[in-house]
DNA sequence: CTGTTAGCGCTTTCAC
DNA sequence: GTGAAAGCGCTAACAG
């Protein structure tokens, strides 16, 4: 048996329930039309037809006339990172108070952002929302052709039209060299993220001018937003013939939390020795003490939702909204 | 202005490209579909012109004929469990593979994945995924009426209909037993998982009845599935006037985890006092040397891709797929 | 191989 | 308020 073949599935449609209320078509398009007018009495008899036959509309039929498919592209790429699960429960679950839903897509290691583009717009989505690798402004562009709406969650500007909703990522940094400052380090180190990305950049720069103003030096090393990545550039930073670091921001909790365990190994004590800062809050953080700059995931997921309602309803791309992060201290840190 | 009074998006349709390419609309069409007959010229024409403009097929108005929306629905609830985040990554690359993408239900808190299921129907998805809580029969009911297969991951069995891809819940609890009486312990404990669930209850049973067939006694808990509840079971078991225990298992990687922290605290050495098992084989495990039932996450996702493309070329449903787990070995159990 | 035609299930004018 | 009819963008017969 060839695929496709099948007969397809044998559907109830709003003609049958029409037939069986006798009434028109029309009328049982109106009842499941919001807004539309039906005197009770027609309605009820609808109604009831279509909780006999089972009936509920075909969303795809009624996406071609109105426009709407009530779906939204969502373009992911880093689900083994902790910090996006929630994010995505979060995401997922605001959309479908709003009557909405996610249609995933997940891009191929081996693959660009870019080239998945075409196939999520070929599905009629309201609106994409891209969480994954570096947006080029070709593809932009190509949204902004079919007039789809476009947003960055945590991604910095690459084009006017879409919009962007992200956290204070520089800020981050700068809030992380200042409180590592201020509790007494005089060597910083720097676990970098997967540079080339604008939150692992940001973060790093934010960092590095507050190191800069306050005169305290600065080690680097990249970790590639990795676990694996996070220890070895923990390492690295640790060892070696200089003075060793005595403070430590690493550009998400993963890396940190790594970092934690080598200077464990180490022998270094935290935060005697050694304080720590991480960024994200993952579950993990708390549980081990780590110190971080937590991202107000509530607060994204509502702004990207309310966004998109505003675009949707015609209001053109807004400004890039930054939400501040806040420092979370803990045990690493030397808090109680 | 309302929603939904914006204009709907200027798009390209296939009409538009015909014209540019002086050919009928058809061949347009069968040139985007795979095993059509058109000729090279005629191809290459409309492909030329369809580049120009921008166009790809509308898959919605496509999906209104073929009966087919290549969208399978998937229900989930447990995101924040880190063991599924690895699952759904793998499981939307499988079925990218096969052109086939994710539609996106979550279960509210408050809320019934049976009052979901009419949901996911009405996007004309061509099969259900469901991942979360327990499956009434009305529901499998639902989509076999509609003739959309019922593919349960990780659930067993409420319906003849549906298909089910699990793991050997029940022989990685026997498993456990056997390797931690093997390991010498005498006094096991155990903590469940939230009670009702399949998945608990068979780890659970599996797990008693390797300890009663060799005459160990067990204590028992429940955890709930979570962290902190984990946390609170553990405590519960290792402390108390009786014989502490000396060999445990939870129900999953999240409480076993917090069950070797909790011990730790006690001042109780693992795996000199204690010996600890997981299930899962989440990330945390091996960095924290936590021996686990590891699920063949690769092969379930296969299969599941598998059954459901089987099932969309007119199979019936399948027998269950049990997969075996493994058992891995590591600091916990005493191993290098 | 090609164009013409019908119609998927639905919403939406438009008369009544 | 209601029904008839048109048509969203596309595929699938069907003649040629």
């Amino acid at each position: 048996m060839t695929p496709g073949t099948q007969p397809p599935a044998a559907r109830v449609t709003s003609l049958d329930v029409a037939r069986l209320a006798n009434v028109s078509q029309s009328a049982v398009s109106r009842t499941f039309t919001p807004g539309a007018s039906v005197s009770e009495k027609t309605r009820e008899r609808v109604l009831a037809a279509a909780a006999h036959l089972g009936y509920r509309p075909n969303i795809l039929a009624r996406s071609l006339i109105t426009g709407r498919s009530n779906m939204v592209g969502l373009v992911l790429s880093e689900l083994s990172n902790p910090y996006y699960p929630p994010l995505l429960e979060k995401l997922s679950g605001a959309l479908q108070a709003q009557g909405r839903h996610l249609l995933l897509f997940t891009v191929p290691h081996d693959q660009d952002v870019e080239t998945l583009i075409p196939r999520v717009l070929q599905y009629q989505v309201d609106a994409v929302v891209i969480c994954a690798g570096t947006v080029s402004s070709g593809m932009a562009a190509a949204c902004a052709r079919d007039r789809r709406p476009v947003l960055l969650l945590n991604r910095t500007a690459s084009h006017p039209q879409a919009d962007h909703v992200l956290c204070d990522n520089e800020d981050g940094g700068r809030q992380a060299a200042a409180a590592l400052i201020a509790a007494g380090c005089q060597r910083l180190g720097l676990i970098h993220g997967q540079s080339g990305t604008m939150t692992a950049d940001l973060r790093a720069r934010g960092f590095l001018a507050e190191a800069a103003r306050a005169a305290v030096p600065v080690r680097q090393a990249d970790g590639g937003f990795t676990a694996a990545g996070g220890a070895e550039a923990a390492r690295c930073l640790l060892t070696g013939p200089e003075a060793p670091v005595d403070g430590l921001f690493a550009a998400n909790d993963l890396m940190a939390l790594e970092a934690l365990r080598v200077a464990e190994t180490l022998g270094r004590s935290v935060p005697q020795d050694l304080k720590i800062i991480g960024f994200d809050d993952i579950p993990d953080a708390a549980r081990f003490g780590l110190s971080t700059l937590r991202q107000p995931l509530e607060d994204l997921v509502q702004a990207l939702a309310a966004q998109l309602e505003a675009r949707l309803n015609g209001a053109p791309a807004a400004p890039p909204q930054v939400l501040p992060v806040c420092l979370i201290r803990r045990a690493s840190l030397g808090a109680a």
